[in-house]
DNA sequence: GCCGTTCTTGCGAATAGTCGCAGGAGCGAC
DNA sequence: GTCGCTCCTGCGACTATTCGCAAGAACGGC
């Protein structure tokens, strides 16, 4: 890492240091008007890029760090971070909710009989984000959707099914 | 309603009897091989067209009518339904989810920074509808969708307010 | 009509998430 | 450096929802 320069990124903020990542986001919080705590910065570095947490994994990975830390607080951060549009929220069904890191948008179709869960690109939600913005004016947060349906293969089941029993 | 012939539509089903808009049911779910019970034809009354109910409204209309019946039951059989694409289910945000009889599909653009909610067509959603099941073949369940993010104004506002402070 | 199989339900406990309040901390002003 | 205003946090209670289990009900077969 050519590090000569950045290392000495250490910054006062508020009432402890910060340094590398959290100063970037520090950076971000006073910006948007947000007060810089030290659970904010716990908080958002122990969310992973590319990784799918749910609010508890997120707390466990805190709790060590900062042991007062309430789970109240964990989940008004990570609304706050969501406004702010630093991670996505999630409800995968059933469970709890995911959050992730924003780094690019995907989303999710998941099959209510099977359970299986397709990748789909950012490319198809566009257009209907695009067109909300069109004709409402709406800045749509759709950052990270999941879709439940039925995939291909159980669809067909159903519908063989349907074929026999059914007489509508 | 033109009820001319449905109107007789008394039948017997299982130990109890059932009419109208009951036999009605009774017969999709026996159709889709489901049991035909007491609580599933009440819980399908409690509900009413055009109207957002939460479990907790449906349990409360229920249980006059059927004095021992659960919360898990209603939370079970609403989602029974959702699957038999009877009804639709939504998170609006915050409290309760909503459930609601499946008439016409329509959306909501529910403004994070306002409140606000905006009724929107199904028109705007149908193309992504489309476009998951030519490419995927998944029968997408977007029958009630909740989208989140920032109205016209409130987005406005927003802009206006980072262009003061923020020196980025 | 009665029987057995299998699906549903009620129950109670557990998990996920929300809310109001009072004390503590961040940050701008002096 | 310290003061005060406000926002943030911890806390505890509360609401919403899920889950496993054992008793009860639906329905096909006789």
């Amino acid at each position: 890492m050519g590090e000569t320069r950045a290392k000495r990124a250490d910054e006062r903020a508020g009432d402890f240091v910060v340094s590398g990542r959290r100063a970037e986001l520090a950076e971000r919080l006073r910006a948007a008007g947000q007060r810089v705590t030290a659970q904010r910065l716990v908080i958002l570095e122990a969310l992973v890029p590319g990784l799918h947490l749910s609010a508890d994994d997120i707390y466990a990975r805190v709790a060590p760090l900062l042991p007062a830390v309430n789970r109240s607080t964990v989940y008004r951060t990570l609304e706050l971070f969501r406004d702010l549009g630093l991670i996505s929220e999630t409800d995968l069904g059933g469970g709890a909710r995911q959050f992730e890191l924003l780094d690019d948008r995907h989303h999710h179709l998941i099959c209510r009989a099977c359970g299986e869960a397709i990748d789909v690109d950012d490319a198809l939600v566009a257009p209907l984000r695009a067109a909300l913005r069109d004709r409402y004016g709406f800045v749509a947060g759709i950052d990270h959707l999941a879709i439940f349906g039925m995939c291909d293969y159980c669809a067909h089941e159903a519908e063989r099914r349907e074929g026999l029993g059914d007489t509508e």
